[in-house]
DNA sequence: TTACTTTAGTTGTATATACAAGTATTTAGT
DNA sequence: ACTAAATACTTGTATATACAACTAAAGTAA
């Protein structure tokens, strides 16, 4: 369906409309990746935190790390660290080198509640593309970058 | 800047690069109107609500007409509409044909001030196509729709 | 008419997030 | 070495949002 039949609003300019189309879909998306990440009982960014620090491989990250990488940045990444700490699936230390940094590293528990977790999301994030050939996913990818810039 | 090097994550599957490149850019778009709004004292979803309003042509719009075109669907519309009555930008009466709705409809100051606010938020949709062909954003919006299916 | 269901919206409460101010540590300048 | 500025994070507080329970009106059916 059209974003212009959804959100019924014919003849916009161009951008406003293609802004609209992007934030809706995206919305779409992020509500698709609550609903589950639900049953493990975490939000979209607490899950994306958890997957920022299993690509550290082992080295710790501290906060402001953290939020450069976060999908949606958010001006409290200590307590959202806090609640994956209190569900055990982060440790947290003192920065040896520099004391104002802390160090976070992902727990066993944390990476094999996200192992469980890749499947179905992987299942859902590879079925937004399966109408698309891999030159329009391309296409798509680099449109994205040149809107950012 | 690709999203790999934004994120920091080499190798990861085509669908899941896909939808963190357009959850990540939709939050920039987000953020961006956000600061727009903000002198205005609207934010992002209150200001697409007094859009929705607007489109309506005087005819009044009830919660769950709202709610459908919303971009992030949320679980109060009540209390979002409520802010709105509040600043005087809406005006709210129940439904004589159907007791159960209300109307809303925009205020003349409602209007006034998103005549105000479509300037600079324009200007920034149509900039963030500026480096894009028309097929482009055809394509563009084409993927979207295909995304969503 | 009465009882059951659905629809439309509201309200209570717990949690999340934003914003600003505060603390501790490090860096830089004199 | 002393002071000022910057960095990294934390905390208080106000506001926003999610979720579930609730109310009220309308539709349905025996």
């Amino acid at each position: 369906m059209k974003i212009e039949d959804i959100i019924q609003s014919k003849a916009m300019p161009l951008g406003r409309k293609t802004a609209l189309n992007l934030m809706y879909t995206s919305n779409l998306l992020q509500d698709k990746t609550a609903e589950i990440l639900k049953p493990f009982d975490l939000s979209p960014e607490q899950f994306n935190v958890l997957r920022i620090l299993r690509g550290q491989k082992g080295n710790p990250a501290n906060l402001c790390t953290i939020q450069e990488r976060m999908i949606c940045k958010m001006s409290n990444t200590t307590r959202l660290v806090d609640k994956l700490l209190a569900k055990g699936l982060v440790e947290r230390s003192v920065c040896q080198e520099n004391r104002r940094k802390v160090e976070i590293n992902i727990t066993e528990k944390g990476l094999s509640i996200l192992a469980e977790i890749d499947e179905p999301i992987d299942e859902h994030n590879s079925n937004i593309i399966k109408n698309l050939t891999k030159e329009e996913i391309e296409a798509f990818n680099e449109t994205l970058e040149k809107i950012r810039d």
